[in-house]
DNA sequence: GTCTATAAGGGGATAGAC
DNA sequence: GTCTATCCCCTTATAGAC
């Protein structure tokens, strides 16, 4: 095993991976921009291939279609958005706090991200028809264990009985506009592009309300 | 004047503009459902016209370009919008009255024009590329008249000290998140479809949190 | 891996008969 | 107002040389 690396004097298979590793990650991002932008069947794949500095063919040599391009894109985003979305990441934690980084981390992710969560936003308005088993699999399972730890809480009486469910259509909602509306939100403000200062009150702001109106003790 | 209808024996003109108006009503409906559903660019002329019932190029006759309609539809949907964002309407009411029916015709509005709310949705996402303009001019003075009467209320000491943009956009988001993000709430509760029960639910979470959280009093 | 060339189809829009 | 026919561009995807 040791002796791999010798045996091509060249490097040539490590650097042509490394290469196609490179290219398609460009490819990756330049599609999730431009997906975000203009949707799916609004971005030429000319358009993807434009912004990652290479030719429509040679993308097409990486990516063997439109839809599997998608598909991948999709995937990427939903991975980086099911990771942030578990409440019980620190076990017998406050649970005040355990809302507030998790308010936190997606007012984050939002200003990290804003691309990603467009592209995801479009895919769920228009019915998910890509990712509704993706979504299934994924993102259920965490729900229904942030659910549950509500509803510890409310039956400790550490908070109001209210429902865990909407309480995440809540968040999620909240959170996600900072992204995806950024542009009535900027206009709203007065603003040619949201600060990080905004992100900030953003987050002050909701979690000031969230915690306070499900009277979280 | 009143002999004007007398002139024409069989109502030509009158009968042909009632099938204009009809035809034009049909097809901006039919738009508005499929660009929902797929946006500008994923919706074809052919498709709007067999939903409603005609040829494409008649479809044409009425509505010279896709361009055109598309922003028939986008006028009507921002039109409703508009309507239902004033606070101020009833002057002299309590202020938290006056909060829980914003938020009960918000969503009410995601119950009976969840499409209009999803045309919407991702001509913001894209930027509001085609909006921007009409939203400064009909969205900014509502929101600006809302937003002081926010503020005479914390100056009074009714609410606490928050930021009234962020409200907004709080509520805003939270209550349309029951029309365009529709399908990942109907998963996350097991349902085909949302029934008023869920908009009930959803109508007494949001107030209750909302009006508690900002410390209305 | 990257290029040129091109096939194949979809979709917006126009012309003109009825 | 509605229909048939047609134009033409855009876009995805493949073939094959280098």
């Amino acid at each position: 095993m040791s002796n791999l690396p010798d045996k091509s004097v060249n490097n040539k298979p490590r650097r042509q991976s490394r290469i196609r590793e490179a290219h398609a990650a460009a490819i990756l991002r330049a599609a999730e921009d431009l997906f975000s932008r203009n949707g799916y069947n609004g971005t030429a794949l000319e358009a993807i291939a434009d912004h990652a500095n290479m030719s429509k063919q040679n993308l097409l040599y990486y990516f063997s279609s439109k839809e599997l391009l998608y598909h991948r894109v999709l995937e990427n985003v939903l991975d980086i958005w099911v990771d942030k979305m578990a409440l019980l990441d620190q076990e017998g934690e406050d649970p005040a706090e355990m809302l507030r980084n998790y308010i936190r981390r997606k007012v984050e992710l939002s200003r990290s991200n804003p691309n990603a969560s467009k592209v995801f936003a479009i895919e769920i308005i228009n019915g998910a028809p890509h990712l509704k088993d993706y979504l299934k699999e994924r993102l259920l399972p965490v729900l229904e264990a942030d659910v549950q730890l509500v509803r510890t809480c409310i039956e400790a009486g550490r908070m109001d009985p209210i429902d865990p469910y909407h309480l995440f259509f809540l968040i999620w909602s909240s959170t996600q506009t900072y992204a995806d509306f950024s542009s009535q939100i900027e206009l709203s403000l007065g603003k040619d592009e949201l600060e990080a200062n905004d992100f900030q009150t953003a987050t002050d702001f909701l979690t000031h309300v969230i915690i306070k109106g499900i009277g979280l003790k």
